[in-house]
DNA sequence: TCGAACCCTCACACAGGTGTGAAGGTCCAA
DNA sequence: TTGGACCTTCACACCTGTGTGAGGGTTCGA
């Protein structure tokens, strides 16, 4: 497909697929005219890279931990180098701390939500835990 | 406390505890030398803003969530207009949607180093689930 | 009283993700 | 064959979080 159906179909605008190729996080073939021209499972790959970028994950990460994630992932294996090993060690214990941080603080969010729709409805605080 | 010893405490730039006051997340008083004199239990606020901002969160809605985390949160009751209580309920589906991300990509990133921790033991791919 | 270690404000700079627009080529349908 | 919709590259520009340094005060111990 070319960039624009990619576009459309992941809510991404072009100018951010570029960037992303650029960054080595997609490829594409070019056709005869010099048009990208994508392959279908790039539109679960893009929506995996927001994902991340959403998450907080920089491109440079991002492209050293999308081949595990994909599967079959046995070819990958003999590029896993001590130092890539290290690094997402690293990043998985971030990645821990971030859902632990955002469930807590989500949490509070929620209870907190809780609590004024509560006093929306009988006018008075709820009880104290 | 002034800047120094918050820093030291929190792990964080004197730069940055200054930007985060500019942003409205923290406050100081200020002595009469013009120094800023921080309340003990800043120190705590400071390291969840850290949390929350390396969670992937604006220091404008962070100002805005902070309020609701606070105990007790009953006097912040009256606070909560209509756009607020939409704003925080959105960016709590956010949050959740990053949980989720964030963590099925971990998982995927610990079964891959489990798969090439045990690839390194046996001298073989593991079994296909 | 001098120097070190603080503190202040201001401002420039950078990296990363993203928007926008210019200048131009391609393709298709009216 | 012309117009519009699509594509290309290139470049400037923005915002946000952060570093760094200049220029200048304050405090305190040697």
């Amino acid at each position: 497909m070319r960039i624009g159906e990619l576009s459309a179909r992941t809510d991404t605008s072009r100018r951010l697929l570029r960037y992303y190729e650029e960054r080595g996080l997609i490829v594409s073939t070019r056709c005869a005219n010099g048009y990208r021209d994508y392959a279908g499972n790039l539109v679960d790959r893009v929506l995996q890279i927001r994902g991340l970028l959403d998450a907080g994950l920089p491109t440079r990460l991002i492209k050293q931990i999308l081949p595990c994630l994909d599967k079959p992932r046995v070819i990958y294996f003999p590029d896993a180098t001590p130092e890539m090993i290290a690094t997402l060690e690293e990043e998985r214990d971030r990645m821990t701390e971030r859902v632990r941080f955002l469930t807590r603080n989500r949490d509070a969010i929620s209870e907190y939500l809780a609590a004024v729709k509560e006093y929306n409805l009988t006018g008075s605080a709820p009880p104290a835990p």
